[in-house]
RNA sequence: GGGUCGUUAACUCAGUUGGUAGAGUAUCUGACUUUUAAUCAGAGAGUCGCGCGUUCGAGUCGCGCACGACCCA
C-alpha cells in the first residue's frame, strides 16, 4: 500500500530537507494551552486590524487545512478538534531560520504555535505566530480543498482522511458517541448495571440467524460470535441483578445493504418485575428525550420526510395494521387457510411448516412496515415467530411482544420474556426440529439457559434496539455505513502484484 | 444472487463520430509582508480499474473479471 507518486516523492524530498535542517519532523512534548473554538470569543472586542491589548500568548495545535503564501509571510489555516483559525507568520517576527523552515511545510502538516491575537483588515480573527513547532510531517496530499472527498468508497476505506476533511461526517460521529452517550446516562438513571456477556458463544442463540464461526485451539473446540447477547443477559435476571443492559457488537453472517453490516451495535435491556407495556413507555420516553437532546426538537428531517417523535406513539396490534394500513378484510385473519391463502396470492412464499403466524407477519412486512413513518409500535406478535416471548394470558396464539417502526423501519424489538422452563424447552425443540439440517443457521438447544429458568427467573420484559440504526434516524444518514467508522468492505485490489518481494 | 450505473493525474471532474490525454485544485520553480478558493508567470504530473477481443488505430466498441453505489430478492 506505499503506492509512489510524484507529489509522495517530492514531499519525502522536503522532509529530508527539513531534517538536514535540523528540525524535528515527528517532534512531541508541544502542548496546547488553548483550541482554536475557545479563542474566537476573546476576539470579539477586536475591530479589524486591532491586536489584543496586553498582548497575552496563546498556543494550538492542529493541521495546517489551507496556506496562502506570500513572499516574506503566510496565512495558513489551522484545524483542531474544535475548529479552525487562522494564523499569520511573518518572517520579521518568527526570525530567518524559522521562516526558511517554515517555507518548506505543507498543507497536512501537524503544528504547534504560540502567539498573539489581532484581526486582520477585513476582521478575520487571527493569532500573530511568534513560535512555530512541527509535530507531523505529511506525506500524502489532502483531497482538493475545495471539493473535499467525494468517492464515497474512499471515505468509507480511509476513514481518516474522510475525518481531517468532511465536516459532515465528523459531526454525524460526534453525534454517534453523544447519543450513546445519552443511552447509558438515562438506563443509569433508572438504575440499570451496565454488564458485558460473551461475544464468543459456543450456542449462537437470542435470535435466528447466521452466525460466524471461530475455534478455540486450547479449549478444542467451535464458537461462534454472538447474534445477540439476549440469553446471557436474562441468565443475570436470575442471578438477582434485575435491571441489566448491554450496549456492544452482534455479528450475523448474512448479506449487506444501507441497512445492514455483519457486525452492529445493539442496545439489550432487561427490566425484572416489568411487562412490555412498561417498555414501550421507557422506549418512547428514552428516544424522544435523546431526540430532543441531540437535535433541539423532536420533529427532525430524515432523507427529506418530515417525521415528528413527540410522544405518545401510535400503537396498534398487528392485525389492526393489516386491517386499517394494508386494507385487508378483518374476516380473513380469522380464517387461517384464508391467510395463507393471501400471502400466497401476494406473491409471498412460505416454507413448508409455516403456519399463520409466520402468514401474517410477512405480510406486514409486505404491506405495512414501509408506510409507519411517524414511530408506531405494533404489538400481539404471533407466537409462532417470537420464540423467547411470554404468551398472552388471553390468547396463545400471539405474544406480548412489540416492535417499533420509525420512516418504514425496525428500530426496536421487545417483550415480555418467558420464564416457564417447560414451554422454553419445549419451544427449543420445536426450534431444532424445524430447523435441526440448517447447518448455517446451527440451532442448538441451549440446555443451560433452561437450567438457568429453572432455578426461577423473574418475570421481566427485555429488549433490543439497533444503535446504527438510531443513529442514522436521528443523525439523518441515509446508509449503515455512514455511521459505522470503519464499514465492511471487500479488500481493494492490489495496484501492483508484489513482484519483487521475495 | 439479479438489474442499473460508475471506475480517467493526489482530489474534483471533462473527454464530441474510434485518430497524439484535458481543466480546476494540489505539487514544483520564480515574484509578492493583512490573504480569504490570494494573485501573477512558468513547469512537472497518467498502466484512462484489470484482462481478452474487434480494428491500421480503443479512454471511447464487444466480452469477461474486480471494486463500489443504488434498486430488487
Amino acid at each position: 500500500m506505499t503506492e509512489e507518486n510524484l507529489t509522495l516523492a517530492q514531499r519525502k524530498e522536503k522532509a529530508e530537507s527539513l531534517a538536514a535542517l535540523g528540525v524535528k519532523l515527528y517532534s512531541n512534548g508541544f502542548s496546547p494551552a488553548n483550541t482554536a473554538a475557545e479563542l474566537h470569543p476573546k476576539g470579539e472586542h477586536l475591530g479589524p486590524q486591532e491586536k489584543e491589548e496586553g498582548g497575552d500568548v496563546y498556543s494550538v495545535a492542529g493541521r495546517i487545512m489551507a496556506m496562502r503564501k506570500f513572499g516574506k509571510a503566510a496565512f495558513c489555516t489551522v484545524a483542531d478538534k474544535t475548529g479552525q483559525i487562522q494564523i499569520y507568520i511573518k518572517q520579521d517576527v518568527v526570525g530567518n531560520e524559522l521562516f526558511e523552515s517554515f517555507k518548506k511545510w505543507d498543507i497536512g502538516d501537524i503544528v504547534g504555535l504560540a502567539g498573539t491575537l489581532f484581526k486582520t483588515k477585513v476582521g478575520e480573527l487571527s493569532i500573530q505566530a511568534k513560535e512555530l513547532v512541527m509535530i507531523s510531517k505529511s506525506l500524502r496530499p489532502l483531497p482538493d480543498k475545495w471539493h473535499g472527498l467525494s468517492d464515497v468508497e474512499t471515505r468509507y476505506r480511509q476513514r481518516y482522511v474522510d475525518l481531517i476533511v468532511t465536516p459532515e461526517s465528523r459531526e454525524v460521529f460526534k453525534k454517534r458517541v453523544e447519543i450513546i452517550r445519552l443511552v447509558r446516562e438515562y438506563l443509569n438513571s433508572k438504575e440499570y448495571m451496565e454488564v458485558e456477556t460473551p461475544m464468543m458463544q459456543p450456542i449462537p442463540g437470542g435470535a435466528t440467524a447466521k452466525p460466524f464461526r471461530t475455534y478455540h485451539n486450547a479449549l478444542s473446540m467451535e464458537l461462534f460470535l454472538r447474534i445477540a447477547p439476549e440469553l446471557y443477559l436474562k441468565r443475570l435476571l436470575v442471578g438477582g441483578f434485575d435491571r441489566v443492559f448491554e450496549i456492544n457488537r452482534n455479528f450475523r453472517n448474512e448479506g449487506l445493504s444501507t441497512r445492514h453490516n455483519p457486525e452492529f451495535t445493539m442496545l439489550e435491556f432487561y427490566q425484572a418485575y416489568a411487562t412490555y407495556e412498561d417498555l414501550m413507555e421507557l422506549t418512547e420516553d428514552m428516544v424522544s428525550s435523546i431526540c430532543q437532546k441531540v437535535n433541539g426538537s423532536m420533529k427532525i428531517e430524515y432523507q427529506g420526510t418530515m417525521v415528528d417523535l413527540s410522544p405518545p406513539w401510535k400503537k396498534l396490534t398487528m392485525e389492526q395494521a393489516l386491517v386499517e394500513i394494508a386494507g385487508i378484510d378483518p374476516d380473513i385473519l380469522k380464517n387461517d387457510a384464508q391467510v395463507m391463502a393471501l400471502a400466497k396470492e401476494k406473491g409471498i412464499e412460505l416454507e413448508p411448516l409455516a403456519g399463520p403466524g409466520k402468514a401474517k407477519t410477512e405480510l406486514f412486512e409486505l404491506l405495512v412496515e414501509e408506510k409507519l413513518i411517524n414511530p408506531t409500535f405494533i404489538t400481539a406478535y404471533p407466537t409462532e415467530v417470537s420464540p423467547l416471548a411470554r404468551r398472552n394470558e388471553d390468547n396463545q396464539d400471539i405474544t406480548d411482544r412489540f416492535e417499533l417502526f420509525i420512516t418504514g423501519r425496525e428500530l426496536a424489538n421487545g417483550f415480555s420474556e418467558l420464564n416457564d422452563p417447560m414451554d422454553q424447552l419445549a419451544r427449543f425443540e420445536k426450534q431444532v426440529a424445524d430447523r435441526g439440517d440448517d447447518e448455517e443457521i446451527h440451532p442448538e438447544v441451549d440446555l443451560d439457559y433452561v437450567r438457568a429458568l429453572e432455578y426461577g427467573m423473574p418475570s421481566a420484559a427485555g429488549e433490543g434496539i439497533g444503535i446504527d440504526r438510531l443513529v442514522m434516524l436521528l443523525a439523518n444518514a441515509p446508509s449503515i455505513r455512514d455511521v459505522i467508522l470503519f464499514p465492511h468492505l471487500k479488500p481493494e485490489q492490489q495496484s501492483k502484484p508484489q513482484a519483487d518481494s521475495q
